[in-house]
DNA sequence: CTAATAGTGTCTCTTAGACACTATAAA
DNA sequence: TTTATAGTGTCTAAGAGACACTATTAG
């Protein structure tokens, strides 16, 4: 343990949306320490492969996970010495967002958890985790982060299901709908419409080209209801 | 250059208002790479000495500068192999944010500089210096941090320039002492007054206990004029 | 008296939140 | 016909921005 420099890794907090409940993709862990245990995908550099830490975030996502997310961040630099038994360790966390279908498509090493009921993770997982849900609903609040939780089409009243998981609280339909008009965001997929649901079809959107990658955001709350 | 994991360091941009005009702290690099030149402070872990990153960071502002500031933040983490010409390596950067009488103590291998004057630095420093400077201002528009650039006495006028700084736009004086009212951050200082001046005395004041650390968030644009 | 900053109220406009009914399809 | 969701307009209240004059001190 006399390494002048400490280790170096990455951990990523995934999230997704599964019947309407925020879900955390784990792995399970195949060494020590904690080996067997689910813990977030995570890995080292490769500064063979990698040429920076976006990435690296990007292939550890894949090879750990399977997925290629269309929303990567980074979140924050987690180090210390009692991160990790093994000593001074350093882990630069970001977080990734995908829609259920995506989510789907993970590999069978590969485990979501709702949340909430997430109590214990090895290391300072936990925190991350913690980090990482916070981070999300505060964007959630102020920007269109949600719509990265869509598949390609979907109808309004899914979005809005969305943002209500991840602000935690109903919002008002028309104020709700005001604010994405404003927001010149999506587009109506002309023709598409839900159908077989037993009720009243919707209207399908997309979010318009160029639009993703970059946030909108806006100084509203969304038209929560008041608690 | 086989080194299987990247090496660690801290860099900090401390910032100041000198003169009306923000001011980065720089110090002049005493080895290669980049020796003599004007970069960053910055430093690596002490394993030995630091139990997280924010005390690494707080150690390395310390010793690089002379210079303890109550505010200290984590920035962003910058790695890639094309940062150092060394190779491989993982930059977790920091802000700090002092006043402009504990900018007059740093050591004398310290040098400020107005942030607009620098335009070339050594490694990526320059973005980094970009990414803070982005931050310190966004944030400025929405909390109390440029409280953190005040002695422990000063007047609204003299809070009121410092946001004018950060945030480069006048503001309206009215407006900006409503929301500084509204926030409840701020205690009068009895019978301290400014003086001597040649014009109406000022009330002093200061941070109100405990309200320090914590910043003070709101949702307003400060009174900021329209462009 | 002049110069320079401190200090103080009100109006208006924008914006967010609250609210209820009709429309449409499947079973 | 029932059930379930889609879709649509307006009012109101709160908050932010804009604005002009008097007060006080030094020189």
């Amino acid at each position: 343990m006399k390494a002048a420099t400490p280790v170096v890794s990455i951990d990523i907090v995934l999230l997704t949306i599964l019947d309407g409940v925020l879900h955390v993709g784990l792995t399970k862990r195949e060494r020590e320490p904690f080996a067997g245990q689910l813990a977030l995908p995570g890995g080292r550099f490769d500064i063979e492969k990698d040429s920076d830490e976006y990435d690296a975030a990007v292939r550890i996502l894949r090879e750990k996970t399977g997925v290629t997310s269309p929303y990567l961040e980074q979140l924050q630099t987690f180090a210390g010495a009692n991160r990790d038994p093994r000593g001074w360790t350093v882990s630069i966390a970001h977080f990734a967002i995908v829609h259920a279908k995506v989510a789907d498509t993970a590999d069978a090493r590969f485990t979501w958890r709702p949340v909430e009921s997430v109590r214990t993770l090895p290391f300072d997982h936990a925190r991350i985790l913690q980090a990482a849900v916070t981070r999300v609903r505060t964007k959630s609040l102020y920007s269109s982060l949600p719509v990265h939780l869509m598949p390609e089409m979907f109808t309004l009243g899914q979005l809005q299901a969305a943002y209500e998981v991840l602000v935690g609280s109903p919002l008002d339909k028309r104020s709700f709908r005001r604010r994405m008009d404003e927001l010149e965001l999506l587009v109506e997929v002309p023709g598409a419409v839900t159908t077989g649901s037993g009720h009243r079809p919707a209207q399908q959107y997309r979010v318009k080209d160029g639009a993703l990658g970059h946030l909108a955001v806006s100084d509203s709350n969304l038209g929560r209801k008041a608690a």
